[in-house]
DNA sequence: GACTGGCACTCGAGCACTATGAGTGCCAAG
DNA sequence: CTTGGCACTCATAGTGCTCGAGTGCCAGTC
């Protein structure tokens, strides 16, 4: 691809987001110092539609980038926008006032979703690459137990046991003691295989109990790991200033499903791993003429667990991978100390 | 008020929250059995718009009911629409299958937006009327401490406390213990005066780490004991068909934020005491053109907490406040069973 | 006195029509 | 390969017009 048809593709993809109309060759070269006449740009804005990356919505209107524009131009994104100083120092400031993991997420929503002015998404750390720090187990009364699993994220899980018996305050020491033994600092993910034979420690008539706590962990562990979304911003849907009813009410709609939203995760790879999806590039329907950015977040190795926006498919790109990307950071440093 | 025009204006309300167009005399006697003339609607028309109940948009259009309309109609609501057997039905399964009370508030945010097809509004329980169940530290390693209040109502409050100094187990299991002793049971009002004096069963050199424990402590119980809640259904909203980002747009901005919302809830009374606000009775600025039906939650003579919905303020009043009225019941009896 | 039918009047919605101009495609010349 | 020029296209905005829903008023009726 020559040089000049990608700037051209660029000053378009600037001009439109900024704009949001059709732009044209003359209005091009006016605000753009391409150093070639509008009639050259006509004839690469013609090569590009014919290619794919733009189109037009009606023979005299200017030109738009498709979904295949976008793509290229993110691809061929030479430079992301770094957070200015004062947005760093924002950042840090904001997030660092976060008294527990809850108000962490919902900071990190909120200043994702100011910081880009889209819609922000955060999926709490996942179970599966989180360590056990600590079970505690309360006795509430009338044979129910209150079971809480703290994760070194600090992302906490409580269930409700219902023992169909009462138990003594011997035995809950008991066993919480055990359980602390088996599984403090274990990866979540190892907590079943931990959990085999516990139950041989007590007395016969005391298993029953022991295995409804065990079934109660693992079902916390095993199918509710990852199922934790925030959601914050839609306001900013508003602003996109489209026809409502078509275009953001199906996206409000599909928000609303957290199932969809884990999809559009997928799977969080490493940490600063960065996906983008544009428009049709969204497996999930009512996002098709939506773009995703998201990236990983954590400390080690491998991420634990996404974050990202959600916006009309003109954004700004490298504002937004950059926000992204900052926040993410600093998400993870802060999970760190925690 | 004499016995028709009241009806006229039920009528009114009727149709134009079905149609949600300005509703003219001819329509009304075809749509609603009144028995008299359509002159003779417009003559009681026209007294309503003098007394301020009624409003036209312009000479040729027909009637829209105005704050002043709904307020008189909500008052003079004789039917609330009970919620049918299948619908209770399935509420009752839905809640009952939470699991924690996150589940429990998400659910019913939830199910409370797809009843009324409105924004769903729900308040955590507040800790100003909950008792404490369980008080937990854990030591999360290099001096810092993890802080568990747990409410009976299943709410969790976490911080992470930094000590300065390492502990030994043997102290920390000693705090534990005696924190447990002071504030189990208690009102978390009562937490304060409950810690009077804890530090003096310590040694000197062990003050510091209690007092800054018991800091964070009182910090988590007075500072943030109401701040809660959680949004749901605002796709609702662009169902309402009108002018976006003059009308919805602000609305989504102001459900951001949720101090806002808390402002909005204002006093929790007793359990079942409704409240309908409608348009400029909000004293939120944004919220003027919407209206407000909150009801409080909880299974004592105190509620708990407030959930409630929020929509244009031509909404289905009866069925609104029903369901509203409906879900708050089952959500304070399911708290009562955790 | 309350209600009704009739009638003149108002005024926005919707349609047809036109002028405007941004934008394109193409071509011949540089 | 680039450029200026030119004919052509077509959405948009503005204008004038008709249509009809809806009102207000009045005289007549029960």
């Amino acid at each position: 691809m020559e040089e000049r048809k990608l700037a051209v593709l660029r000053a378009i993809v600037d001009d439109y987001v900024q704009t949001h109309e059709p732009v044209g060759s003359k209005a091009l070269v006016d605000r753009h110092s391409l150093g070639v006449s509008s009639a050259t740009i006509r004839n690469d804005m013609s090569a590009l539609e014919e290619e794919g990356y733009l189109s037009a919505p009606h023979t005299s209107a200017g030109r738009i980038p498709t979904d295949k524009g976008y793509r290229l131009f993110v691809d061929k994104l030479n430079s992301i926008k770094p957070m200015s100083a004062p947005e760093r120092k924002a950042i840090h400031t904001f997030l660092d006032q976060a008294v527990d993991l809850d108000d962490v997420m919902n900071r990190t929503v909120r200043l994702l979703s100011q910081l880009t002015k889209q819609v922000a998404l955060v999926q709490y750390p996942s179970l599966g690459r989180s360590f056990v720090r600590h079970v505690e187990l309360v006795n509430s009364g009338n044979s129910k137990l209150l079971l809480i699993l703290i994760a070194d994220t600090g992302r906490i899980e409580q269930r409700t046991v219902d023992l169909l018996q009462s138990v003594s305050e011997d035995f809950l020491h008991d066993l919480r003691t055990r359980l602390n033994v088996a599984l403090d600092g274990q990866l979540f993910t190892e907590v079943p295989e931990r959990l085999i034979g516990l139950g041989d420690n007590f007395q016969p008539d005391q298993r029953s109990a022991v295995n409804t706590v065990i079934a109660t962990i693992l079902d916390a562990v095993v199918t509710h790991s990852e199922e934790r979304v925030v959601v914050g911003g839609t306001s900013n849907l508003a602003r996109v200033g489209e026809d409502f009813t078509a275009t953001v009410g199906p996206v409000l709609e599909a928000l609303e499903e957290h199932v969809v939203l884990l999809r559009l995760f997928g799977e969080a790879a490493a940490p600063d791993a960065l996906t983008v999806r544009i428009g049709h590039e969204n497996s999930v329907e009512e996002l098709q003429r939506a773009s995703v950015v998201t990236v990983g977040y954590g400390s080690g190795d491998q991420a634990l667990a996404t974050i990202g926006i959600l916006g009309p498919t003109r954004m700004d790109y490298a504002g937004s991978i950059g926000a992204v990307r900052a926040v993410a950071r600093y998400v993870g440093q802060i999970l760190q100390d925690k």
